[in-house]
DNA sequence: TTTTGTCTTGCGGGATCCCGCATATTTTGC
DNA sequence: GCAAAATATGCGGGATCCCGCAAGACAAAA
């Protein structure tokens, strides 16, 4: 059995190390690698399937690297390790987990025991592991009160682009009114207007105010955003 | 003497703790905090001269808990030891530093040499420690070329918290006019006009464009926005 | 079938934004 | 001290954005 690690930061890639070890005496090869790029060359080239990958590297990061190991072979088992349980990390994991895959998501501030029972759980029962913190920021999002629902994300992330709305119009197939209609769905999710009791109306661009909210709410993030740009960028070549 | 560590990261900090021990004998007593709060508090009881300070930390960035020690006891020493070398965060602390403040900036990539190094220089010696790489982004952003310039920047985090021209003009005390000039500027420095060859004009929403650039290349980055947000709501009280 | 609810689209208008052009005002260099 | 350059301000207009109002499409509930 092999153990790949992908994670930027030495000091977790040696303690993630020493935890594979010790969780999984049956694991006879741990490899690492330190950015997402090498995180996809080494597990094509040593063909494994079990993962430990970090979200948040700076050169590709851990949801890019991952969508393309599960794209190659779907049934690789993933265990993401992160730093913060952002809304938009947990959105984009989701997003990308092929149907029936295992994977689990676990915090690094959880203890040794937990990544431990976490380690073994996902590669050898393949079962799935999500901490319970993440859960929370799960439910709360699907969870409809201020929880934006796919389509809202969706504009969400063209207008943080910075696209005008004839050209979400165009992207999404939809006329301009529906796209302005879903903006202001948004708007009202997120509480724009005027939130600030203060002052008076016209206080705030909300376009860019929602943009801000989204982030300010762990919504967005700019990891997020790295990787929408990047699917934009390859959506206009075609 | 006394060294008080304010980083989140229970690896990150342990590993902090056992460098300054190996790089100041001298030293005798090293106290922690695991957020900018606590970091604060702890500052203010221990009369510490002598601070570690992680930026990036999910309660209260490093950048506001050194501030606000700043300006209780400015002859404090402060080494920050950051992940990444974003300009925004450069930026930061580059805003704070008061007249004749020694600190020092590495980054937590940098071998444990240079680490203790950077320890005894800052702490021991009162010597400014800069690391390579983040000289070079202080460089780059000064360096006109594509850097912008202080009032650029301003507009920028204006625009990016969602405030609309008029508020702008206000909150600096410009005419709406000039506001718009500063945007233009900014549009220009940010290359946001139709950068996709691609495709047409009208294809971005230039004030919402110029935030997503400014995101992709770390001009700022979520923890500037934090900050700038409670200032903004600061203001808004008076 | 009818009703109710959600979603889409069109029209219209007021507010805002982006920006060219022209005129002050300030700063800079010599 | 003066010319040159940068910056600030005003005016005007075309494009975009925000959104109320209303009509059609479609699905689930009654």
């Amino acid at each position: 059995m092999r153990v790949l690690i992908v994670e930027d930061d030495a000091l977790h890639r040696s303690y993630l190390h020493e935890a594979v070890r010790a969780a999984l005496p049956e694991c006879d090869d741990v490899i690492e690698a330190d950015n997402g790029f090498s995180g996809e060359v080494q597990a094509r080239k040593a063909r494994s399937e079990h993962v430990v990958m970090d979200l948040q590297m700076s050169e590709r990061n851990g949801i890019e690297a991952a969508r393309t190991i599960w794209r190659e072979r779907p049934d690789t088992k993933i265990l993401f390790w992160s730093n913060y349980s952002d809304e938009a990390y947990v959105r984009g994991v989701a997003r990308i987990v092929p149907e029936g895959a295992t994977y689990g998501y676990v915090l690094k501030s959880t203890s040794d025991e937990r990544l431990k029972l976490a380690l073994r759980s996902v590669f050898i029962e393949s079962q799935c592991v999500i901490d319970r913190e993440v859960r929370g920021i799960q439910q709360k999002s699907l969870g409809n009160a201020h929880g934006l629902s796919d389509a809202e994300y969706e504009i969400l992330v063209d207008v943080a682009l910075g696209l005008t709305d004839k050209a979400i119009a165009q992207r999404k197939k939809l006329s301009l009114r529906s796209v302005q209609n879903r903006l202001q769905q948004l708007y009202e999710k997120l509480d724009v207007y005027h939130p600030t009791g203060q002052g008076g109306e016209g206080w705030y661009n909300l376009r860019t105010r929602a943009v801000a909210v989204a982030l300010s709410r762990k919504v967005l993030n700019s990891n997020a955003l790295e990787r929408a740009e990047r699917d934009l960028q390859e959506g206009l070549k075609s």
